[in-house]
DNA sequence: TTGTAAGCGTTATCAG
DNA sequence: CTGATAACGCTTACAA
């Protein structure tokens, strides 16, 4: 069952390869009897059978996308950007989640080797090197997204994770704050490590040494981050006068935290986050944060990932890593450190309530 | 290039049946010779191609998934849950979206049958049905998420959004709102004509004439639909006493707005929104709204596309429609309206605060 | 410009 | 239990 070519040919009253050129504008096909053929196909309404053709030779024309958590807002994001482009240049996507989990990760690139991909865009890393290094040997063009190895020289695009935090904490310092905490999440995520170097980095070029009571960590779920923060608010005897959060979700758990241990933002605590979502503006107070753009490294990344399997064989291919640099948004729930307020007018900190909110 | 299945046989010193047979774990081999096909196959960093075998007449062990935005959350989580679902299956997800475009839809439908596909998952429908009772037709299984057909009798899987608005209508009717609001985006959206239906049912089992002026249509940006807001309510006049909001990352929005145009929720004006996300618990005042699983859709479709494409052909399979019943969740931004309060013991109003923050 | 024929890498049928 | 051998539907030399 299910028209084949064949049936095409026949009707068009043609052999299979004059069908099969006409059908992929290949080869000098008479103008008639493409015609006739193009018809059949749409009165058979055919379907050419992509695994026929991937098998004959062509390509597959599908990318694969390997993410940790596609359900993530983030990452959907950039799987949106990904699937735009490849739309775009006719290609379709075989998307697999990791759940951060080394074996469903082999599981999909194996899947992916199956499937004969013409390219790979990788946002997990959680089996290491190996399998990336075996991609480069077996020649699978690819590019990591949202992610980098420090051993391998790859392609790939990602967000200067380090410098946001940096900049965040930085400014944070310029405000007098010297009680800065950090809730984040466990160490297994990438971006939770490259942030809390940035935030390390910025507290030492500060001259404020580093203290592990003010790094909360606390598990993936907004009510026990909330429990967790307000309880640290509440028994720390030296409290913090800033918080710098993992992302912008978990800062509306901890402006709740803040106000129900009875403290104000940014009165008593500044908070900043990460990620500049849509919302942040809306919160209240505005929330001070990160921006990168989600929909930039998904883009940059399919685009360098199509450019390199468009690269000719005998060409060598210089390895592109693009590093995308994010930007503190500052709006209101920020401010001067409350010890010192007096040294430091407010008036010298810009404000940007309604960037987004125009 | 690549390592074949013959390689692996010459390897292993059999035929290349067995060695297929041995790989599938099909027919009898024996434990030696599948031991050593076994070995060849590690050795060589075997992997099967994947067309090939669809060719040869296995089937592709791939699923379609239609999305209007796959970049946007609520769809993202469907499509993690319908990931995890297939992985659990060995299968894999092809993911097309189609921004809503009708010309998008009937590519990625093309495409899909062009890669034969063993099922889709449609959540989105801008062709109307012609292209589905095509499907039918091919015999192709497929199951509608987060949408259904009024006409056409198939599997599909959605949540009750007329419910939804109804009950969270009927709600604030019964704190005595009269003016209520209706924030949403234009009609082309399924979800949102199905929330006027129950917005407009239940103004009209209370005795509400629906006000036109009180529908508010925005574009999908937070800050038009913060402005569009903010005018309304400081041009109106009569000011509603009560908003619903699509959903509860536009309800961000429309709190500000409230706050901005002078006015307190819920004290002055109740707001109820849509979806329960993460985050809505712990917004300032924390979000009335509507609760309704994305995950349970995504797994629930998932799982009858697999039942259904398991189902044997002889048999016939009753059409399977799951209507999934969300909740309205009460928490502080909704309350009695101020001109009955008098009337209307707040005491009767069961509170929610703590059911996420707990 | 067109048709013939040889693969592509599997699976499945059928004898041995 | 094993091995030829014929599909599967298409692309692509090569020949006409």
């Amino acid at each position: 069952m299910g028209v084949t070519m064949r049936d095409i040919a026949l009707r068009a009253g043609v052999s299979v390869s004059t069908a099969s050129r006409a059908l992929n504008h290949k080869g000098d096909v008479s103008p008639d009897a493409r015609a006739r053929v193009l018809a059949a196909a749409h009165d058979l309404n055919y379907a050419a059978n992509a695994h026929a053709r991937a098998l004959a030779g062509a390509s597959s024309h599908t990318l694969g996308l390997i993410f940790i958590n596609n359900g993530d807002s983030f990452f959907a994001r950039m799987a949106r950007s990904v699937t735009d482009v490849a739309t775009a240049h006719n290609y379709s996507i075989v998307a697999c989640n990791t759940n951060e989990n080394p074996a469903h990760e082999l599981q999909a690139l194996q899947t992916l080797r199956e499937k004969r991909v013409d390219g790979i865009l990788i946002g997990s890393i959680a089996s290491g090197e190996a399998p990336i290094r075996r991609l480069v040997e077996e020649g699978i063009p690819f590019v990591l997204i949202n992610r980098f190895l420090d051993d391998v020289e790859t392609d790939c695009v990602y967000s200067d994770n380090r410098n946001g935090a940096y900049q965040a904490i930085s400014y944070l310092c310029r405000l007098g704050h010297r009680r800065i905490m950090h809730v984040t999440y466990p160490d297994d995520r990438f971006a939770v490590r490259e942030r809390l170097i940035g935030y390390r980095r910025a507290l030492a070029e500060n001259g404020i040494p580093y203290d592990p009571c003010l790094l909360l960590r606390t598990d993936l779920s907004l009510p026990s981050l909330y429990q967790t923060t307000k309880d640290a608010l509440c028994s720390l005897d030296l409290r913090p006068t800033a918080i710098f959060v993992y992302n912008d979700t978990t800062s509306t758990a901890v402006l709740k935290a803040v106000h129900d241990a009875g403290l104000a933002v940014p009165h008593d605590i500044s908070v900043v986050g990460y990620d500049n979502l849509d919302y942040s503006a809306f919160l209240d107070p505005p929330l001070t944060t990160v921006t990168h753009a989600a929909d930039e490294i998904g883009r940059m990344g399919a685009e360098i990932l199509f450019e390199k399997m468009q690269w000719p064989q005998d060409q060598p291919w210089a390895i592109r890593r693009v590093v995308l640099q994010p930007e503190l948004v500052i709006r209101q729930s920020s401010e001067a450190c409350p010890h010192n307020r007096a040294n430091q007018p407010e008036t010298t900190i810009e404000h940007d309530s309604q960037r987004h909110a125009a």
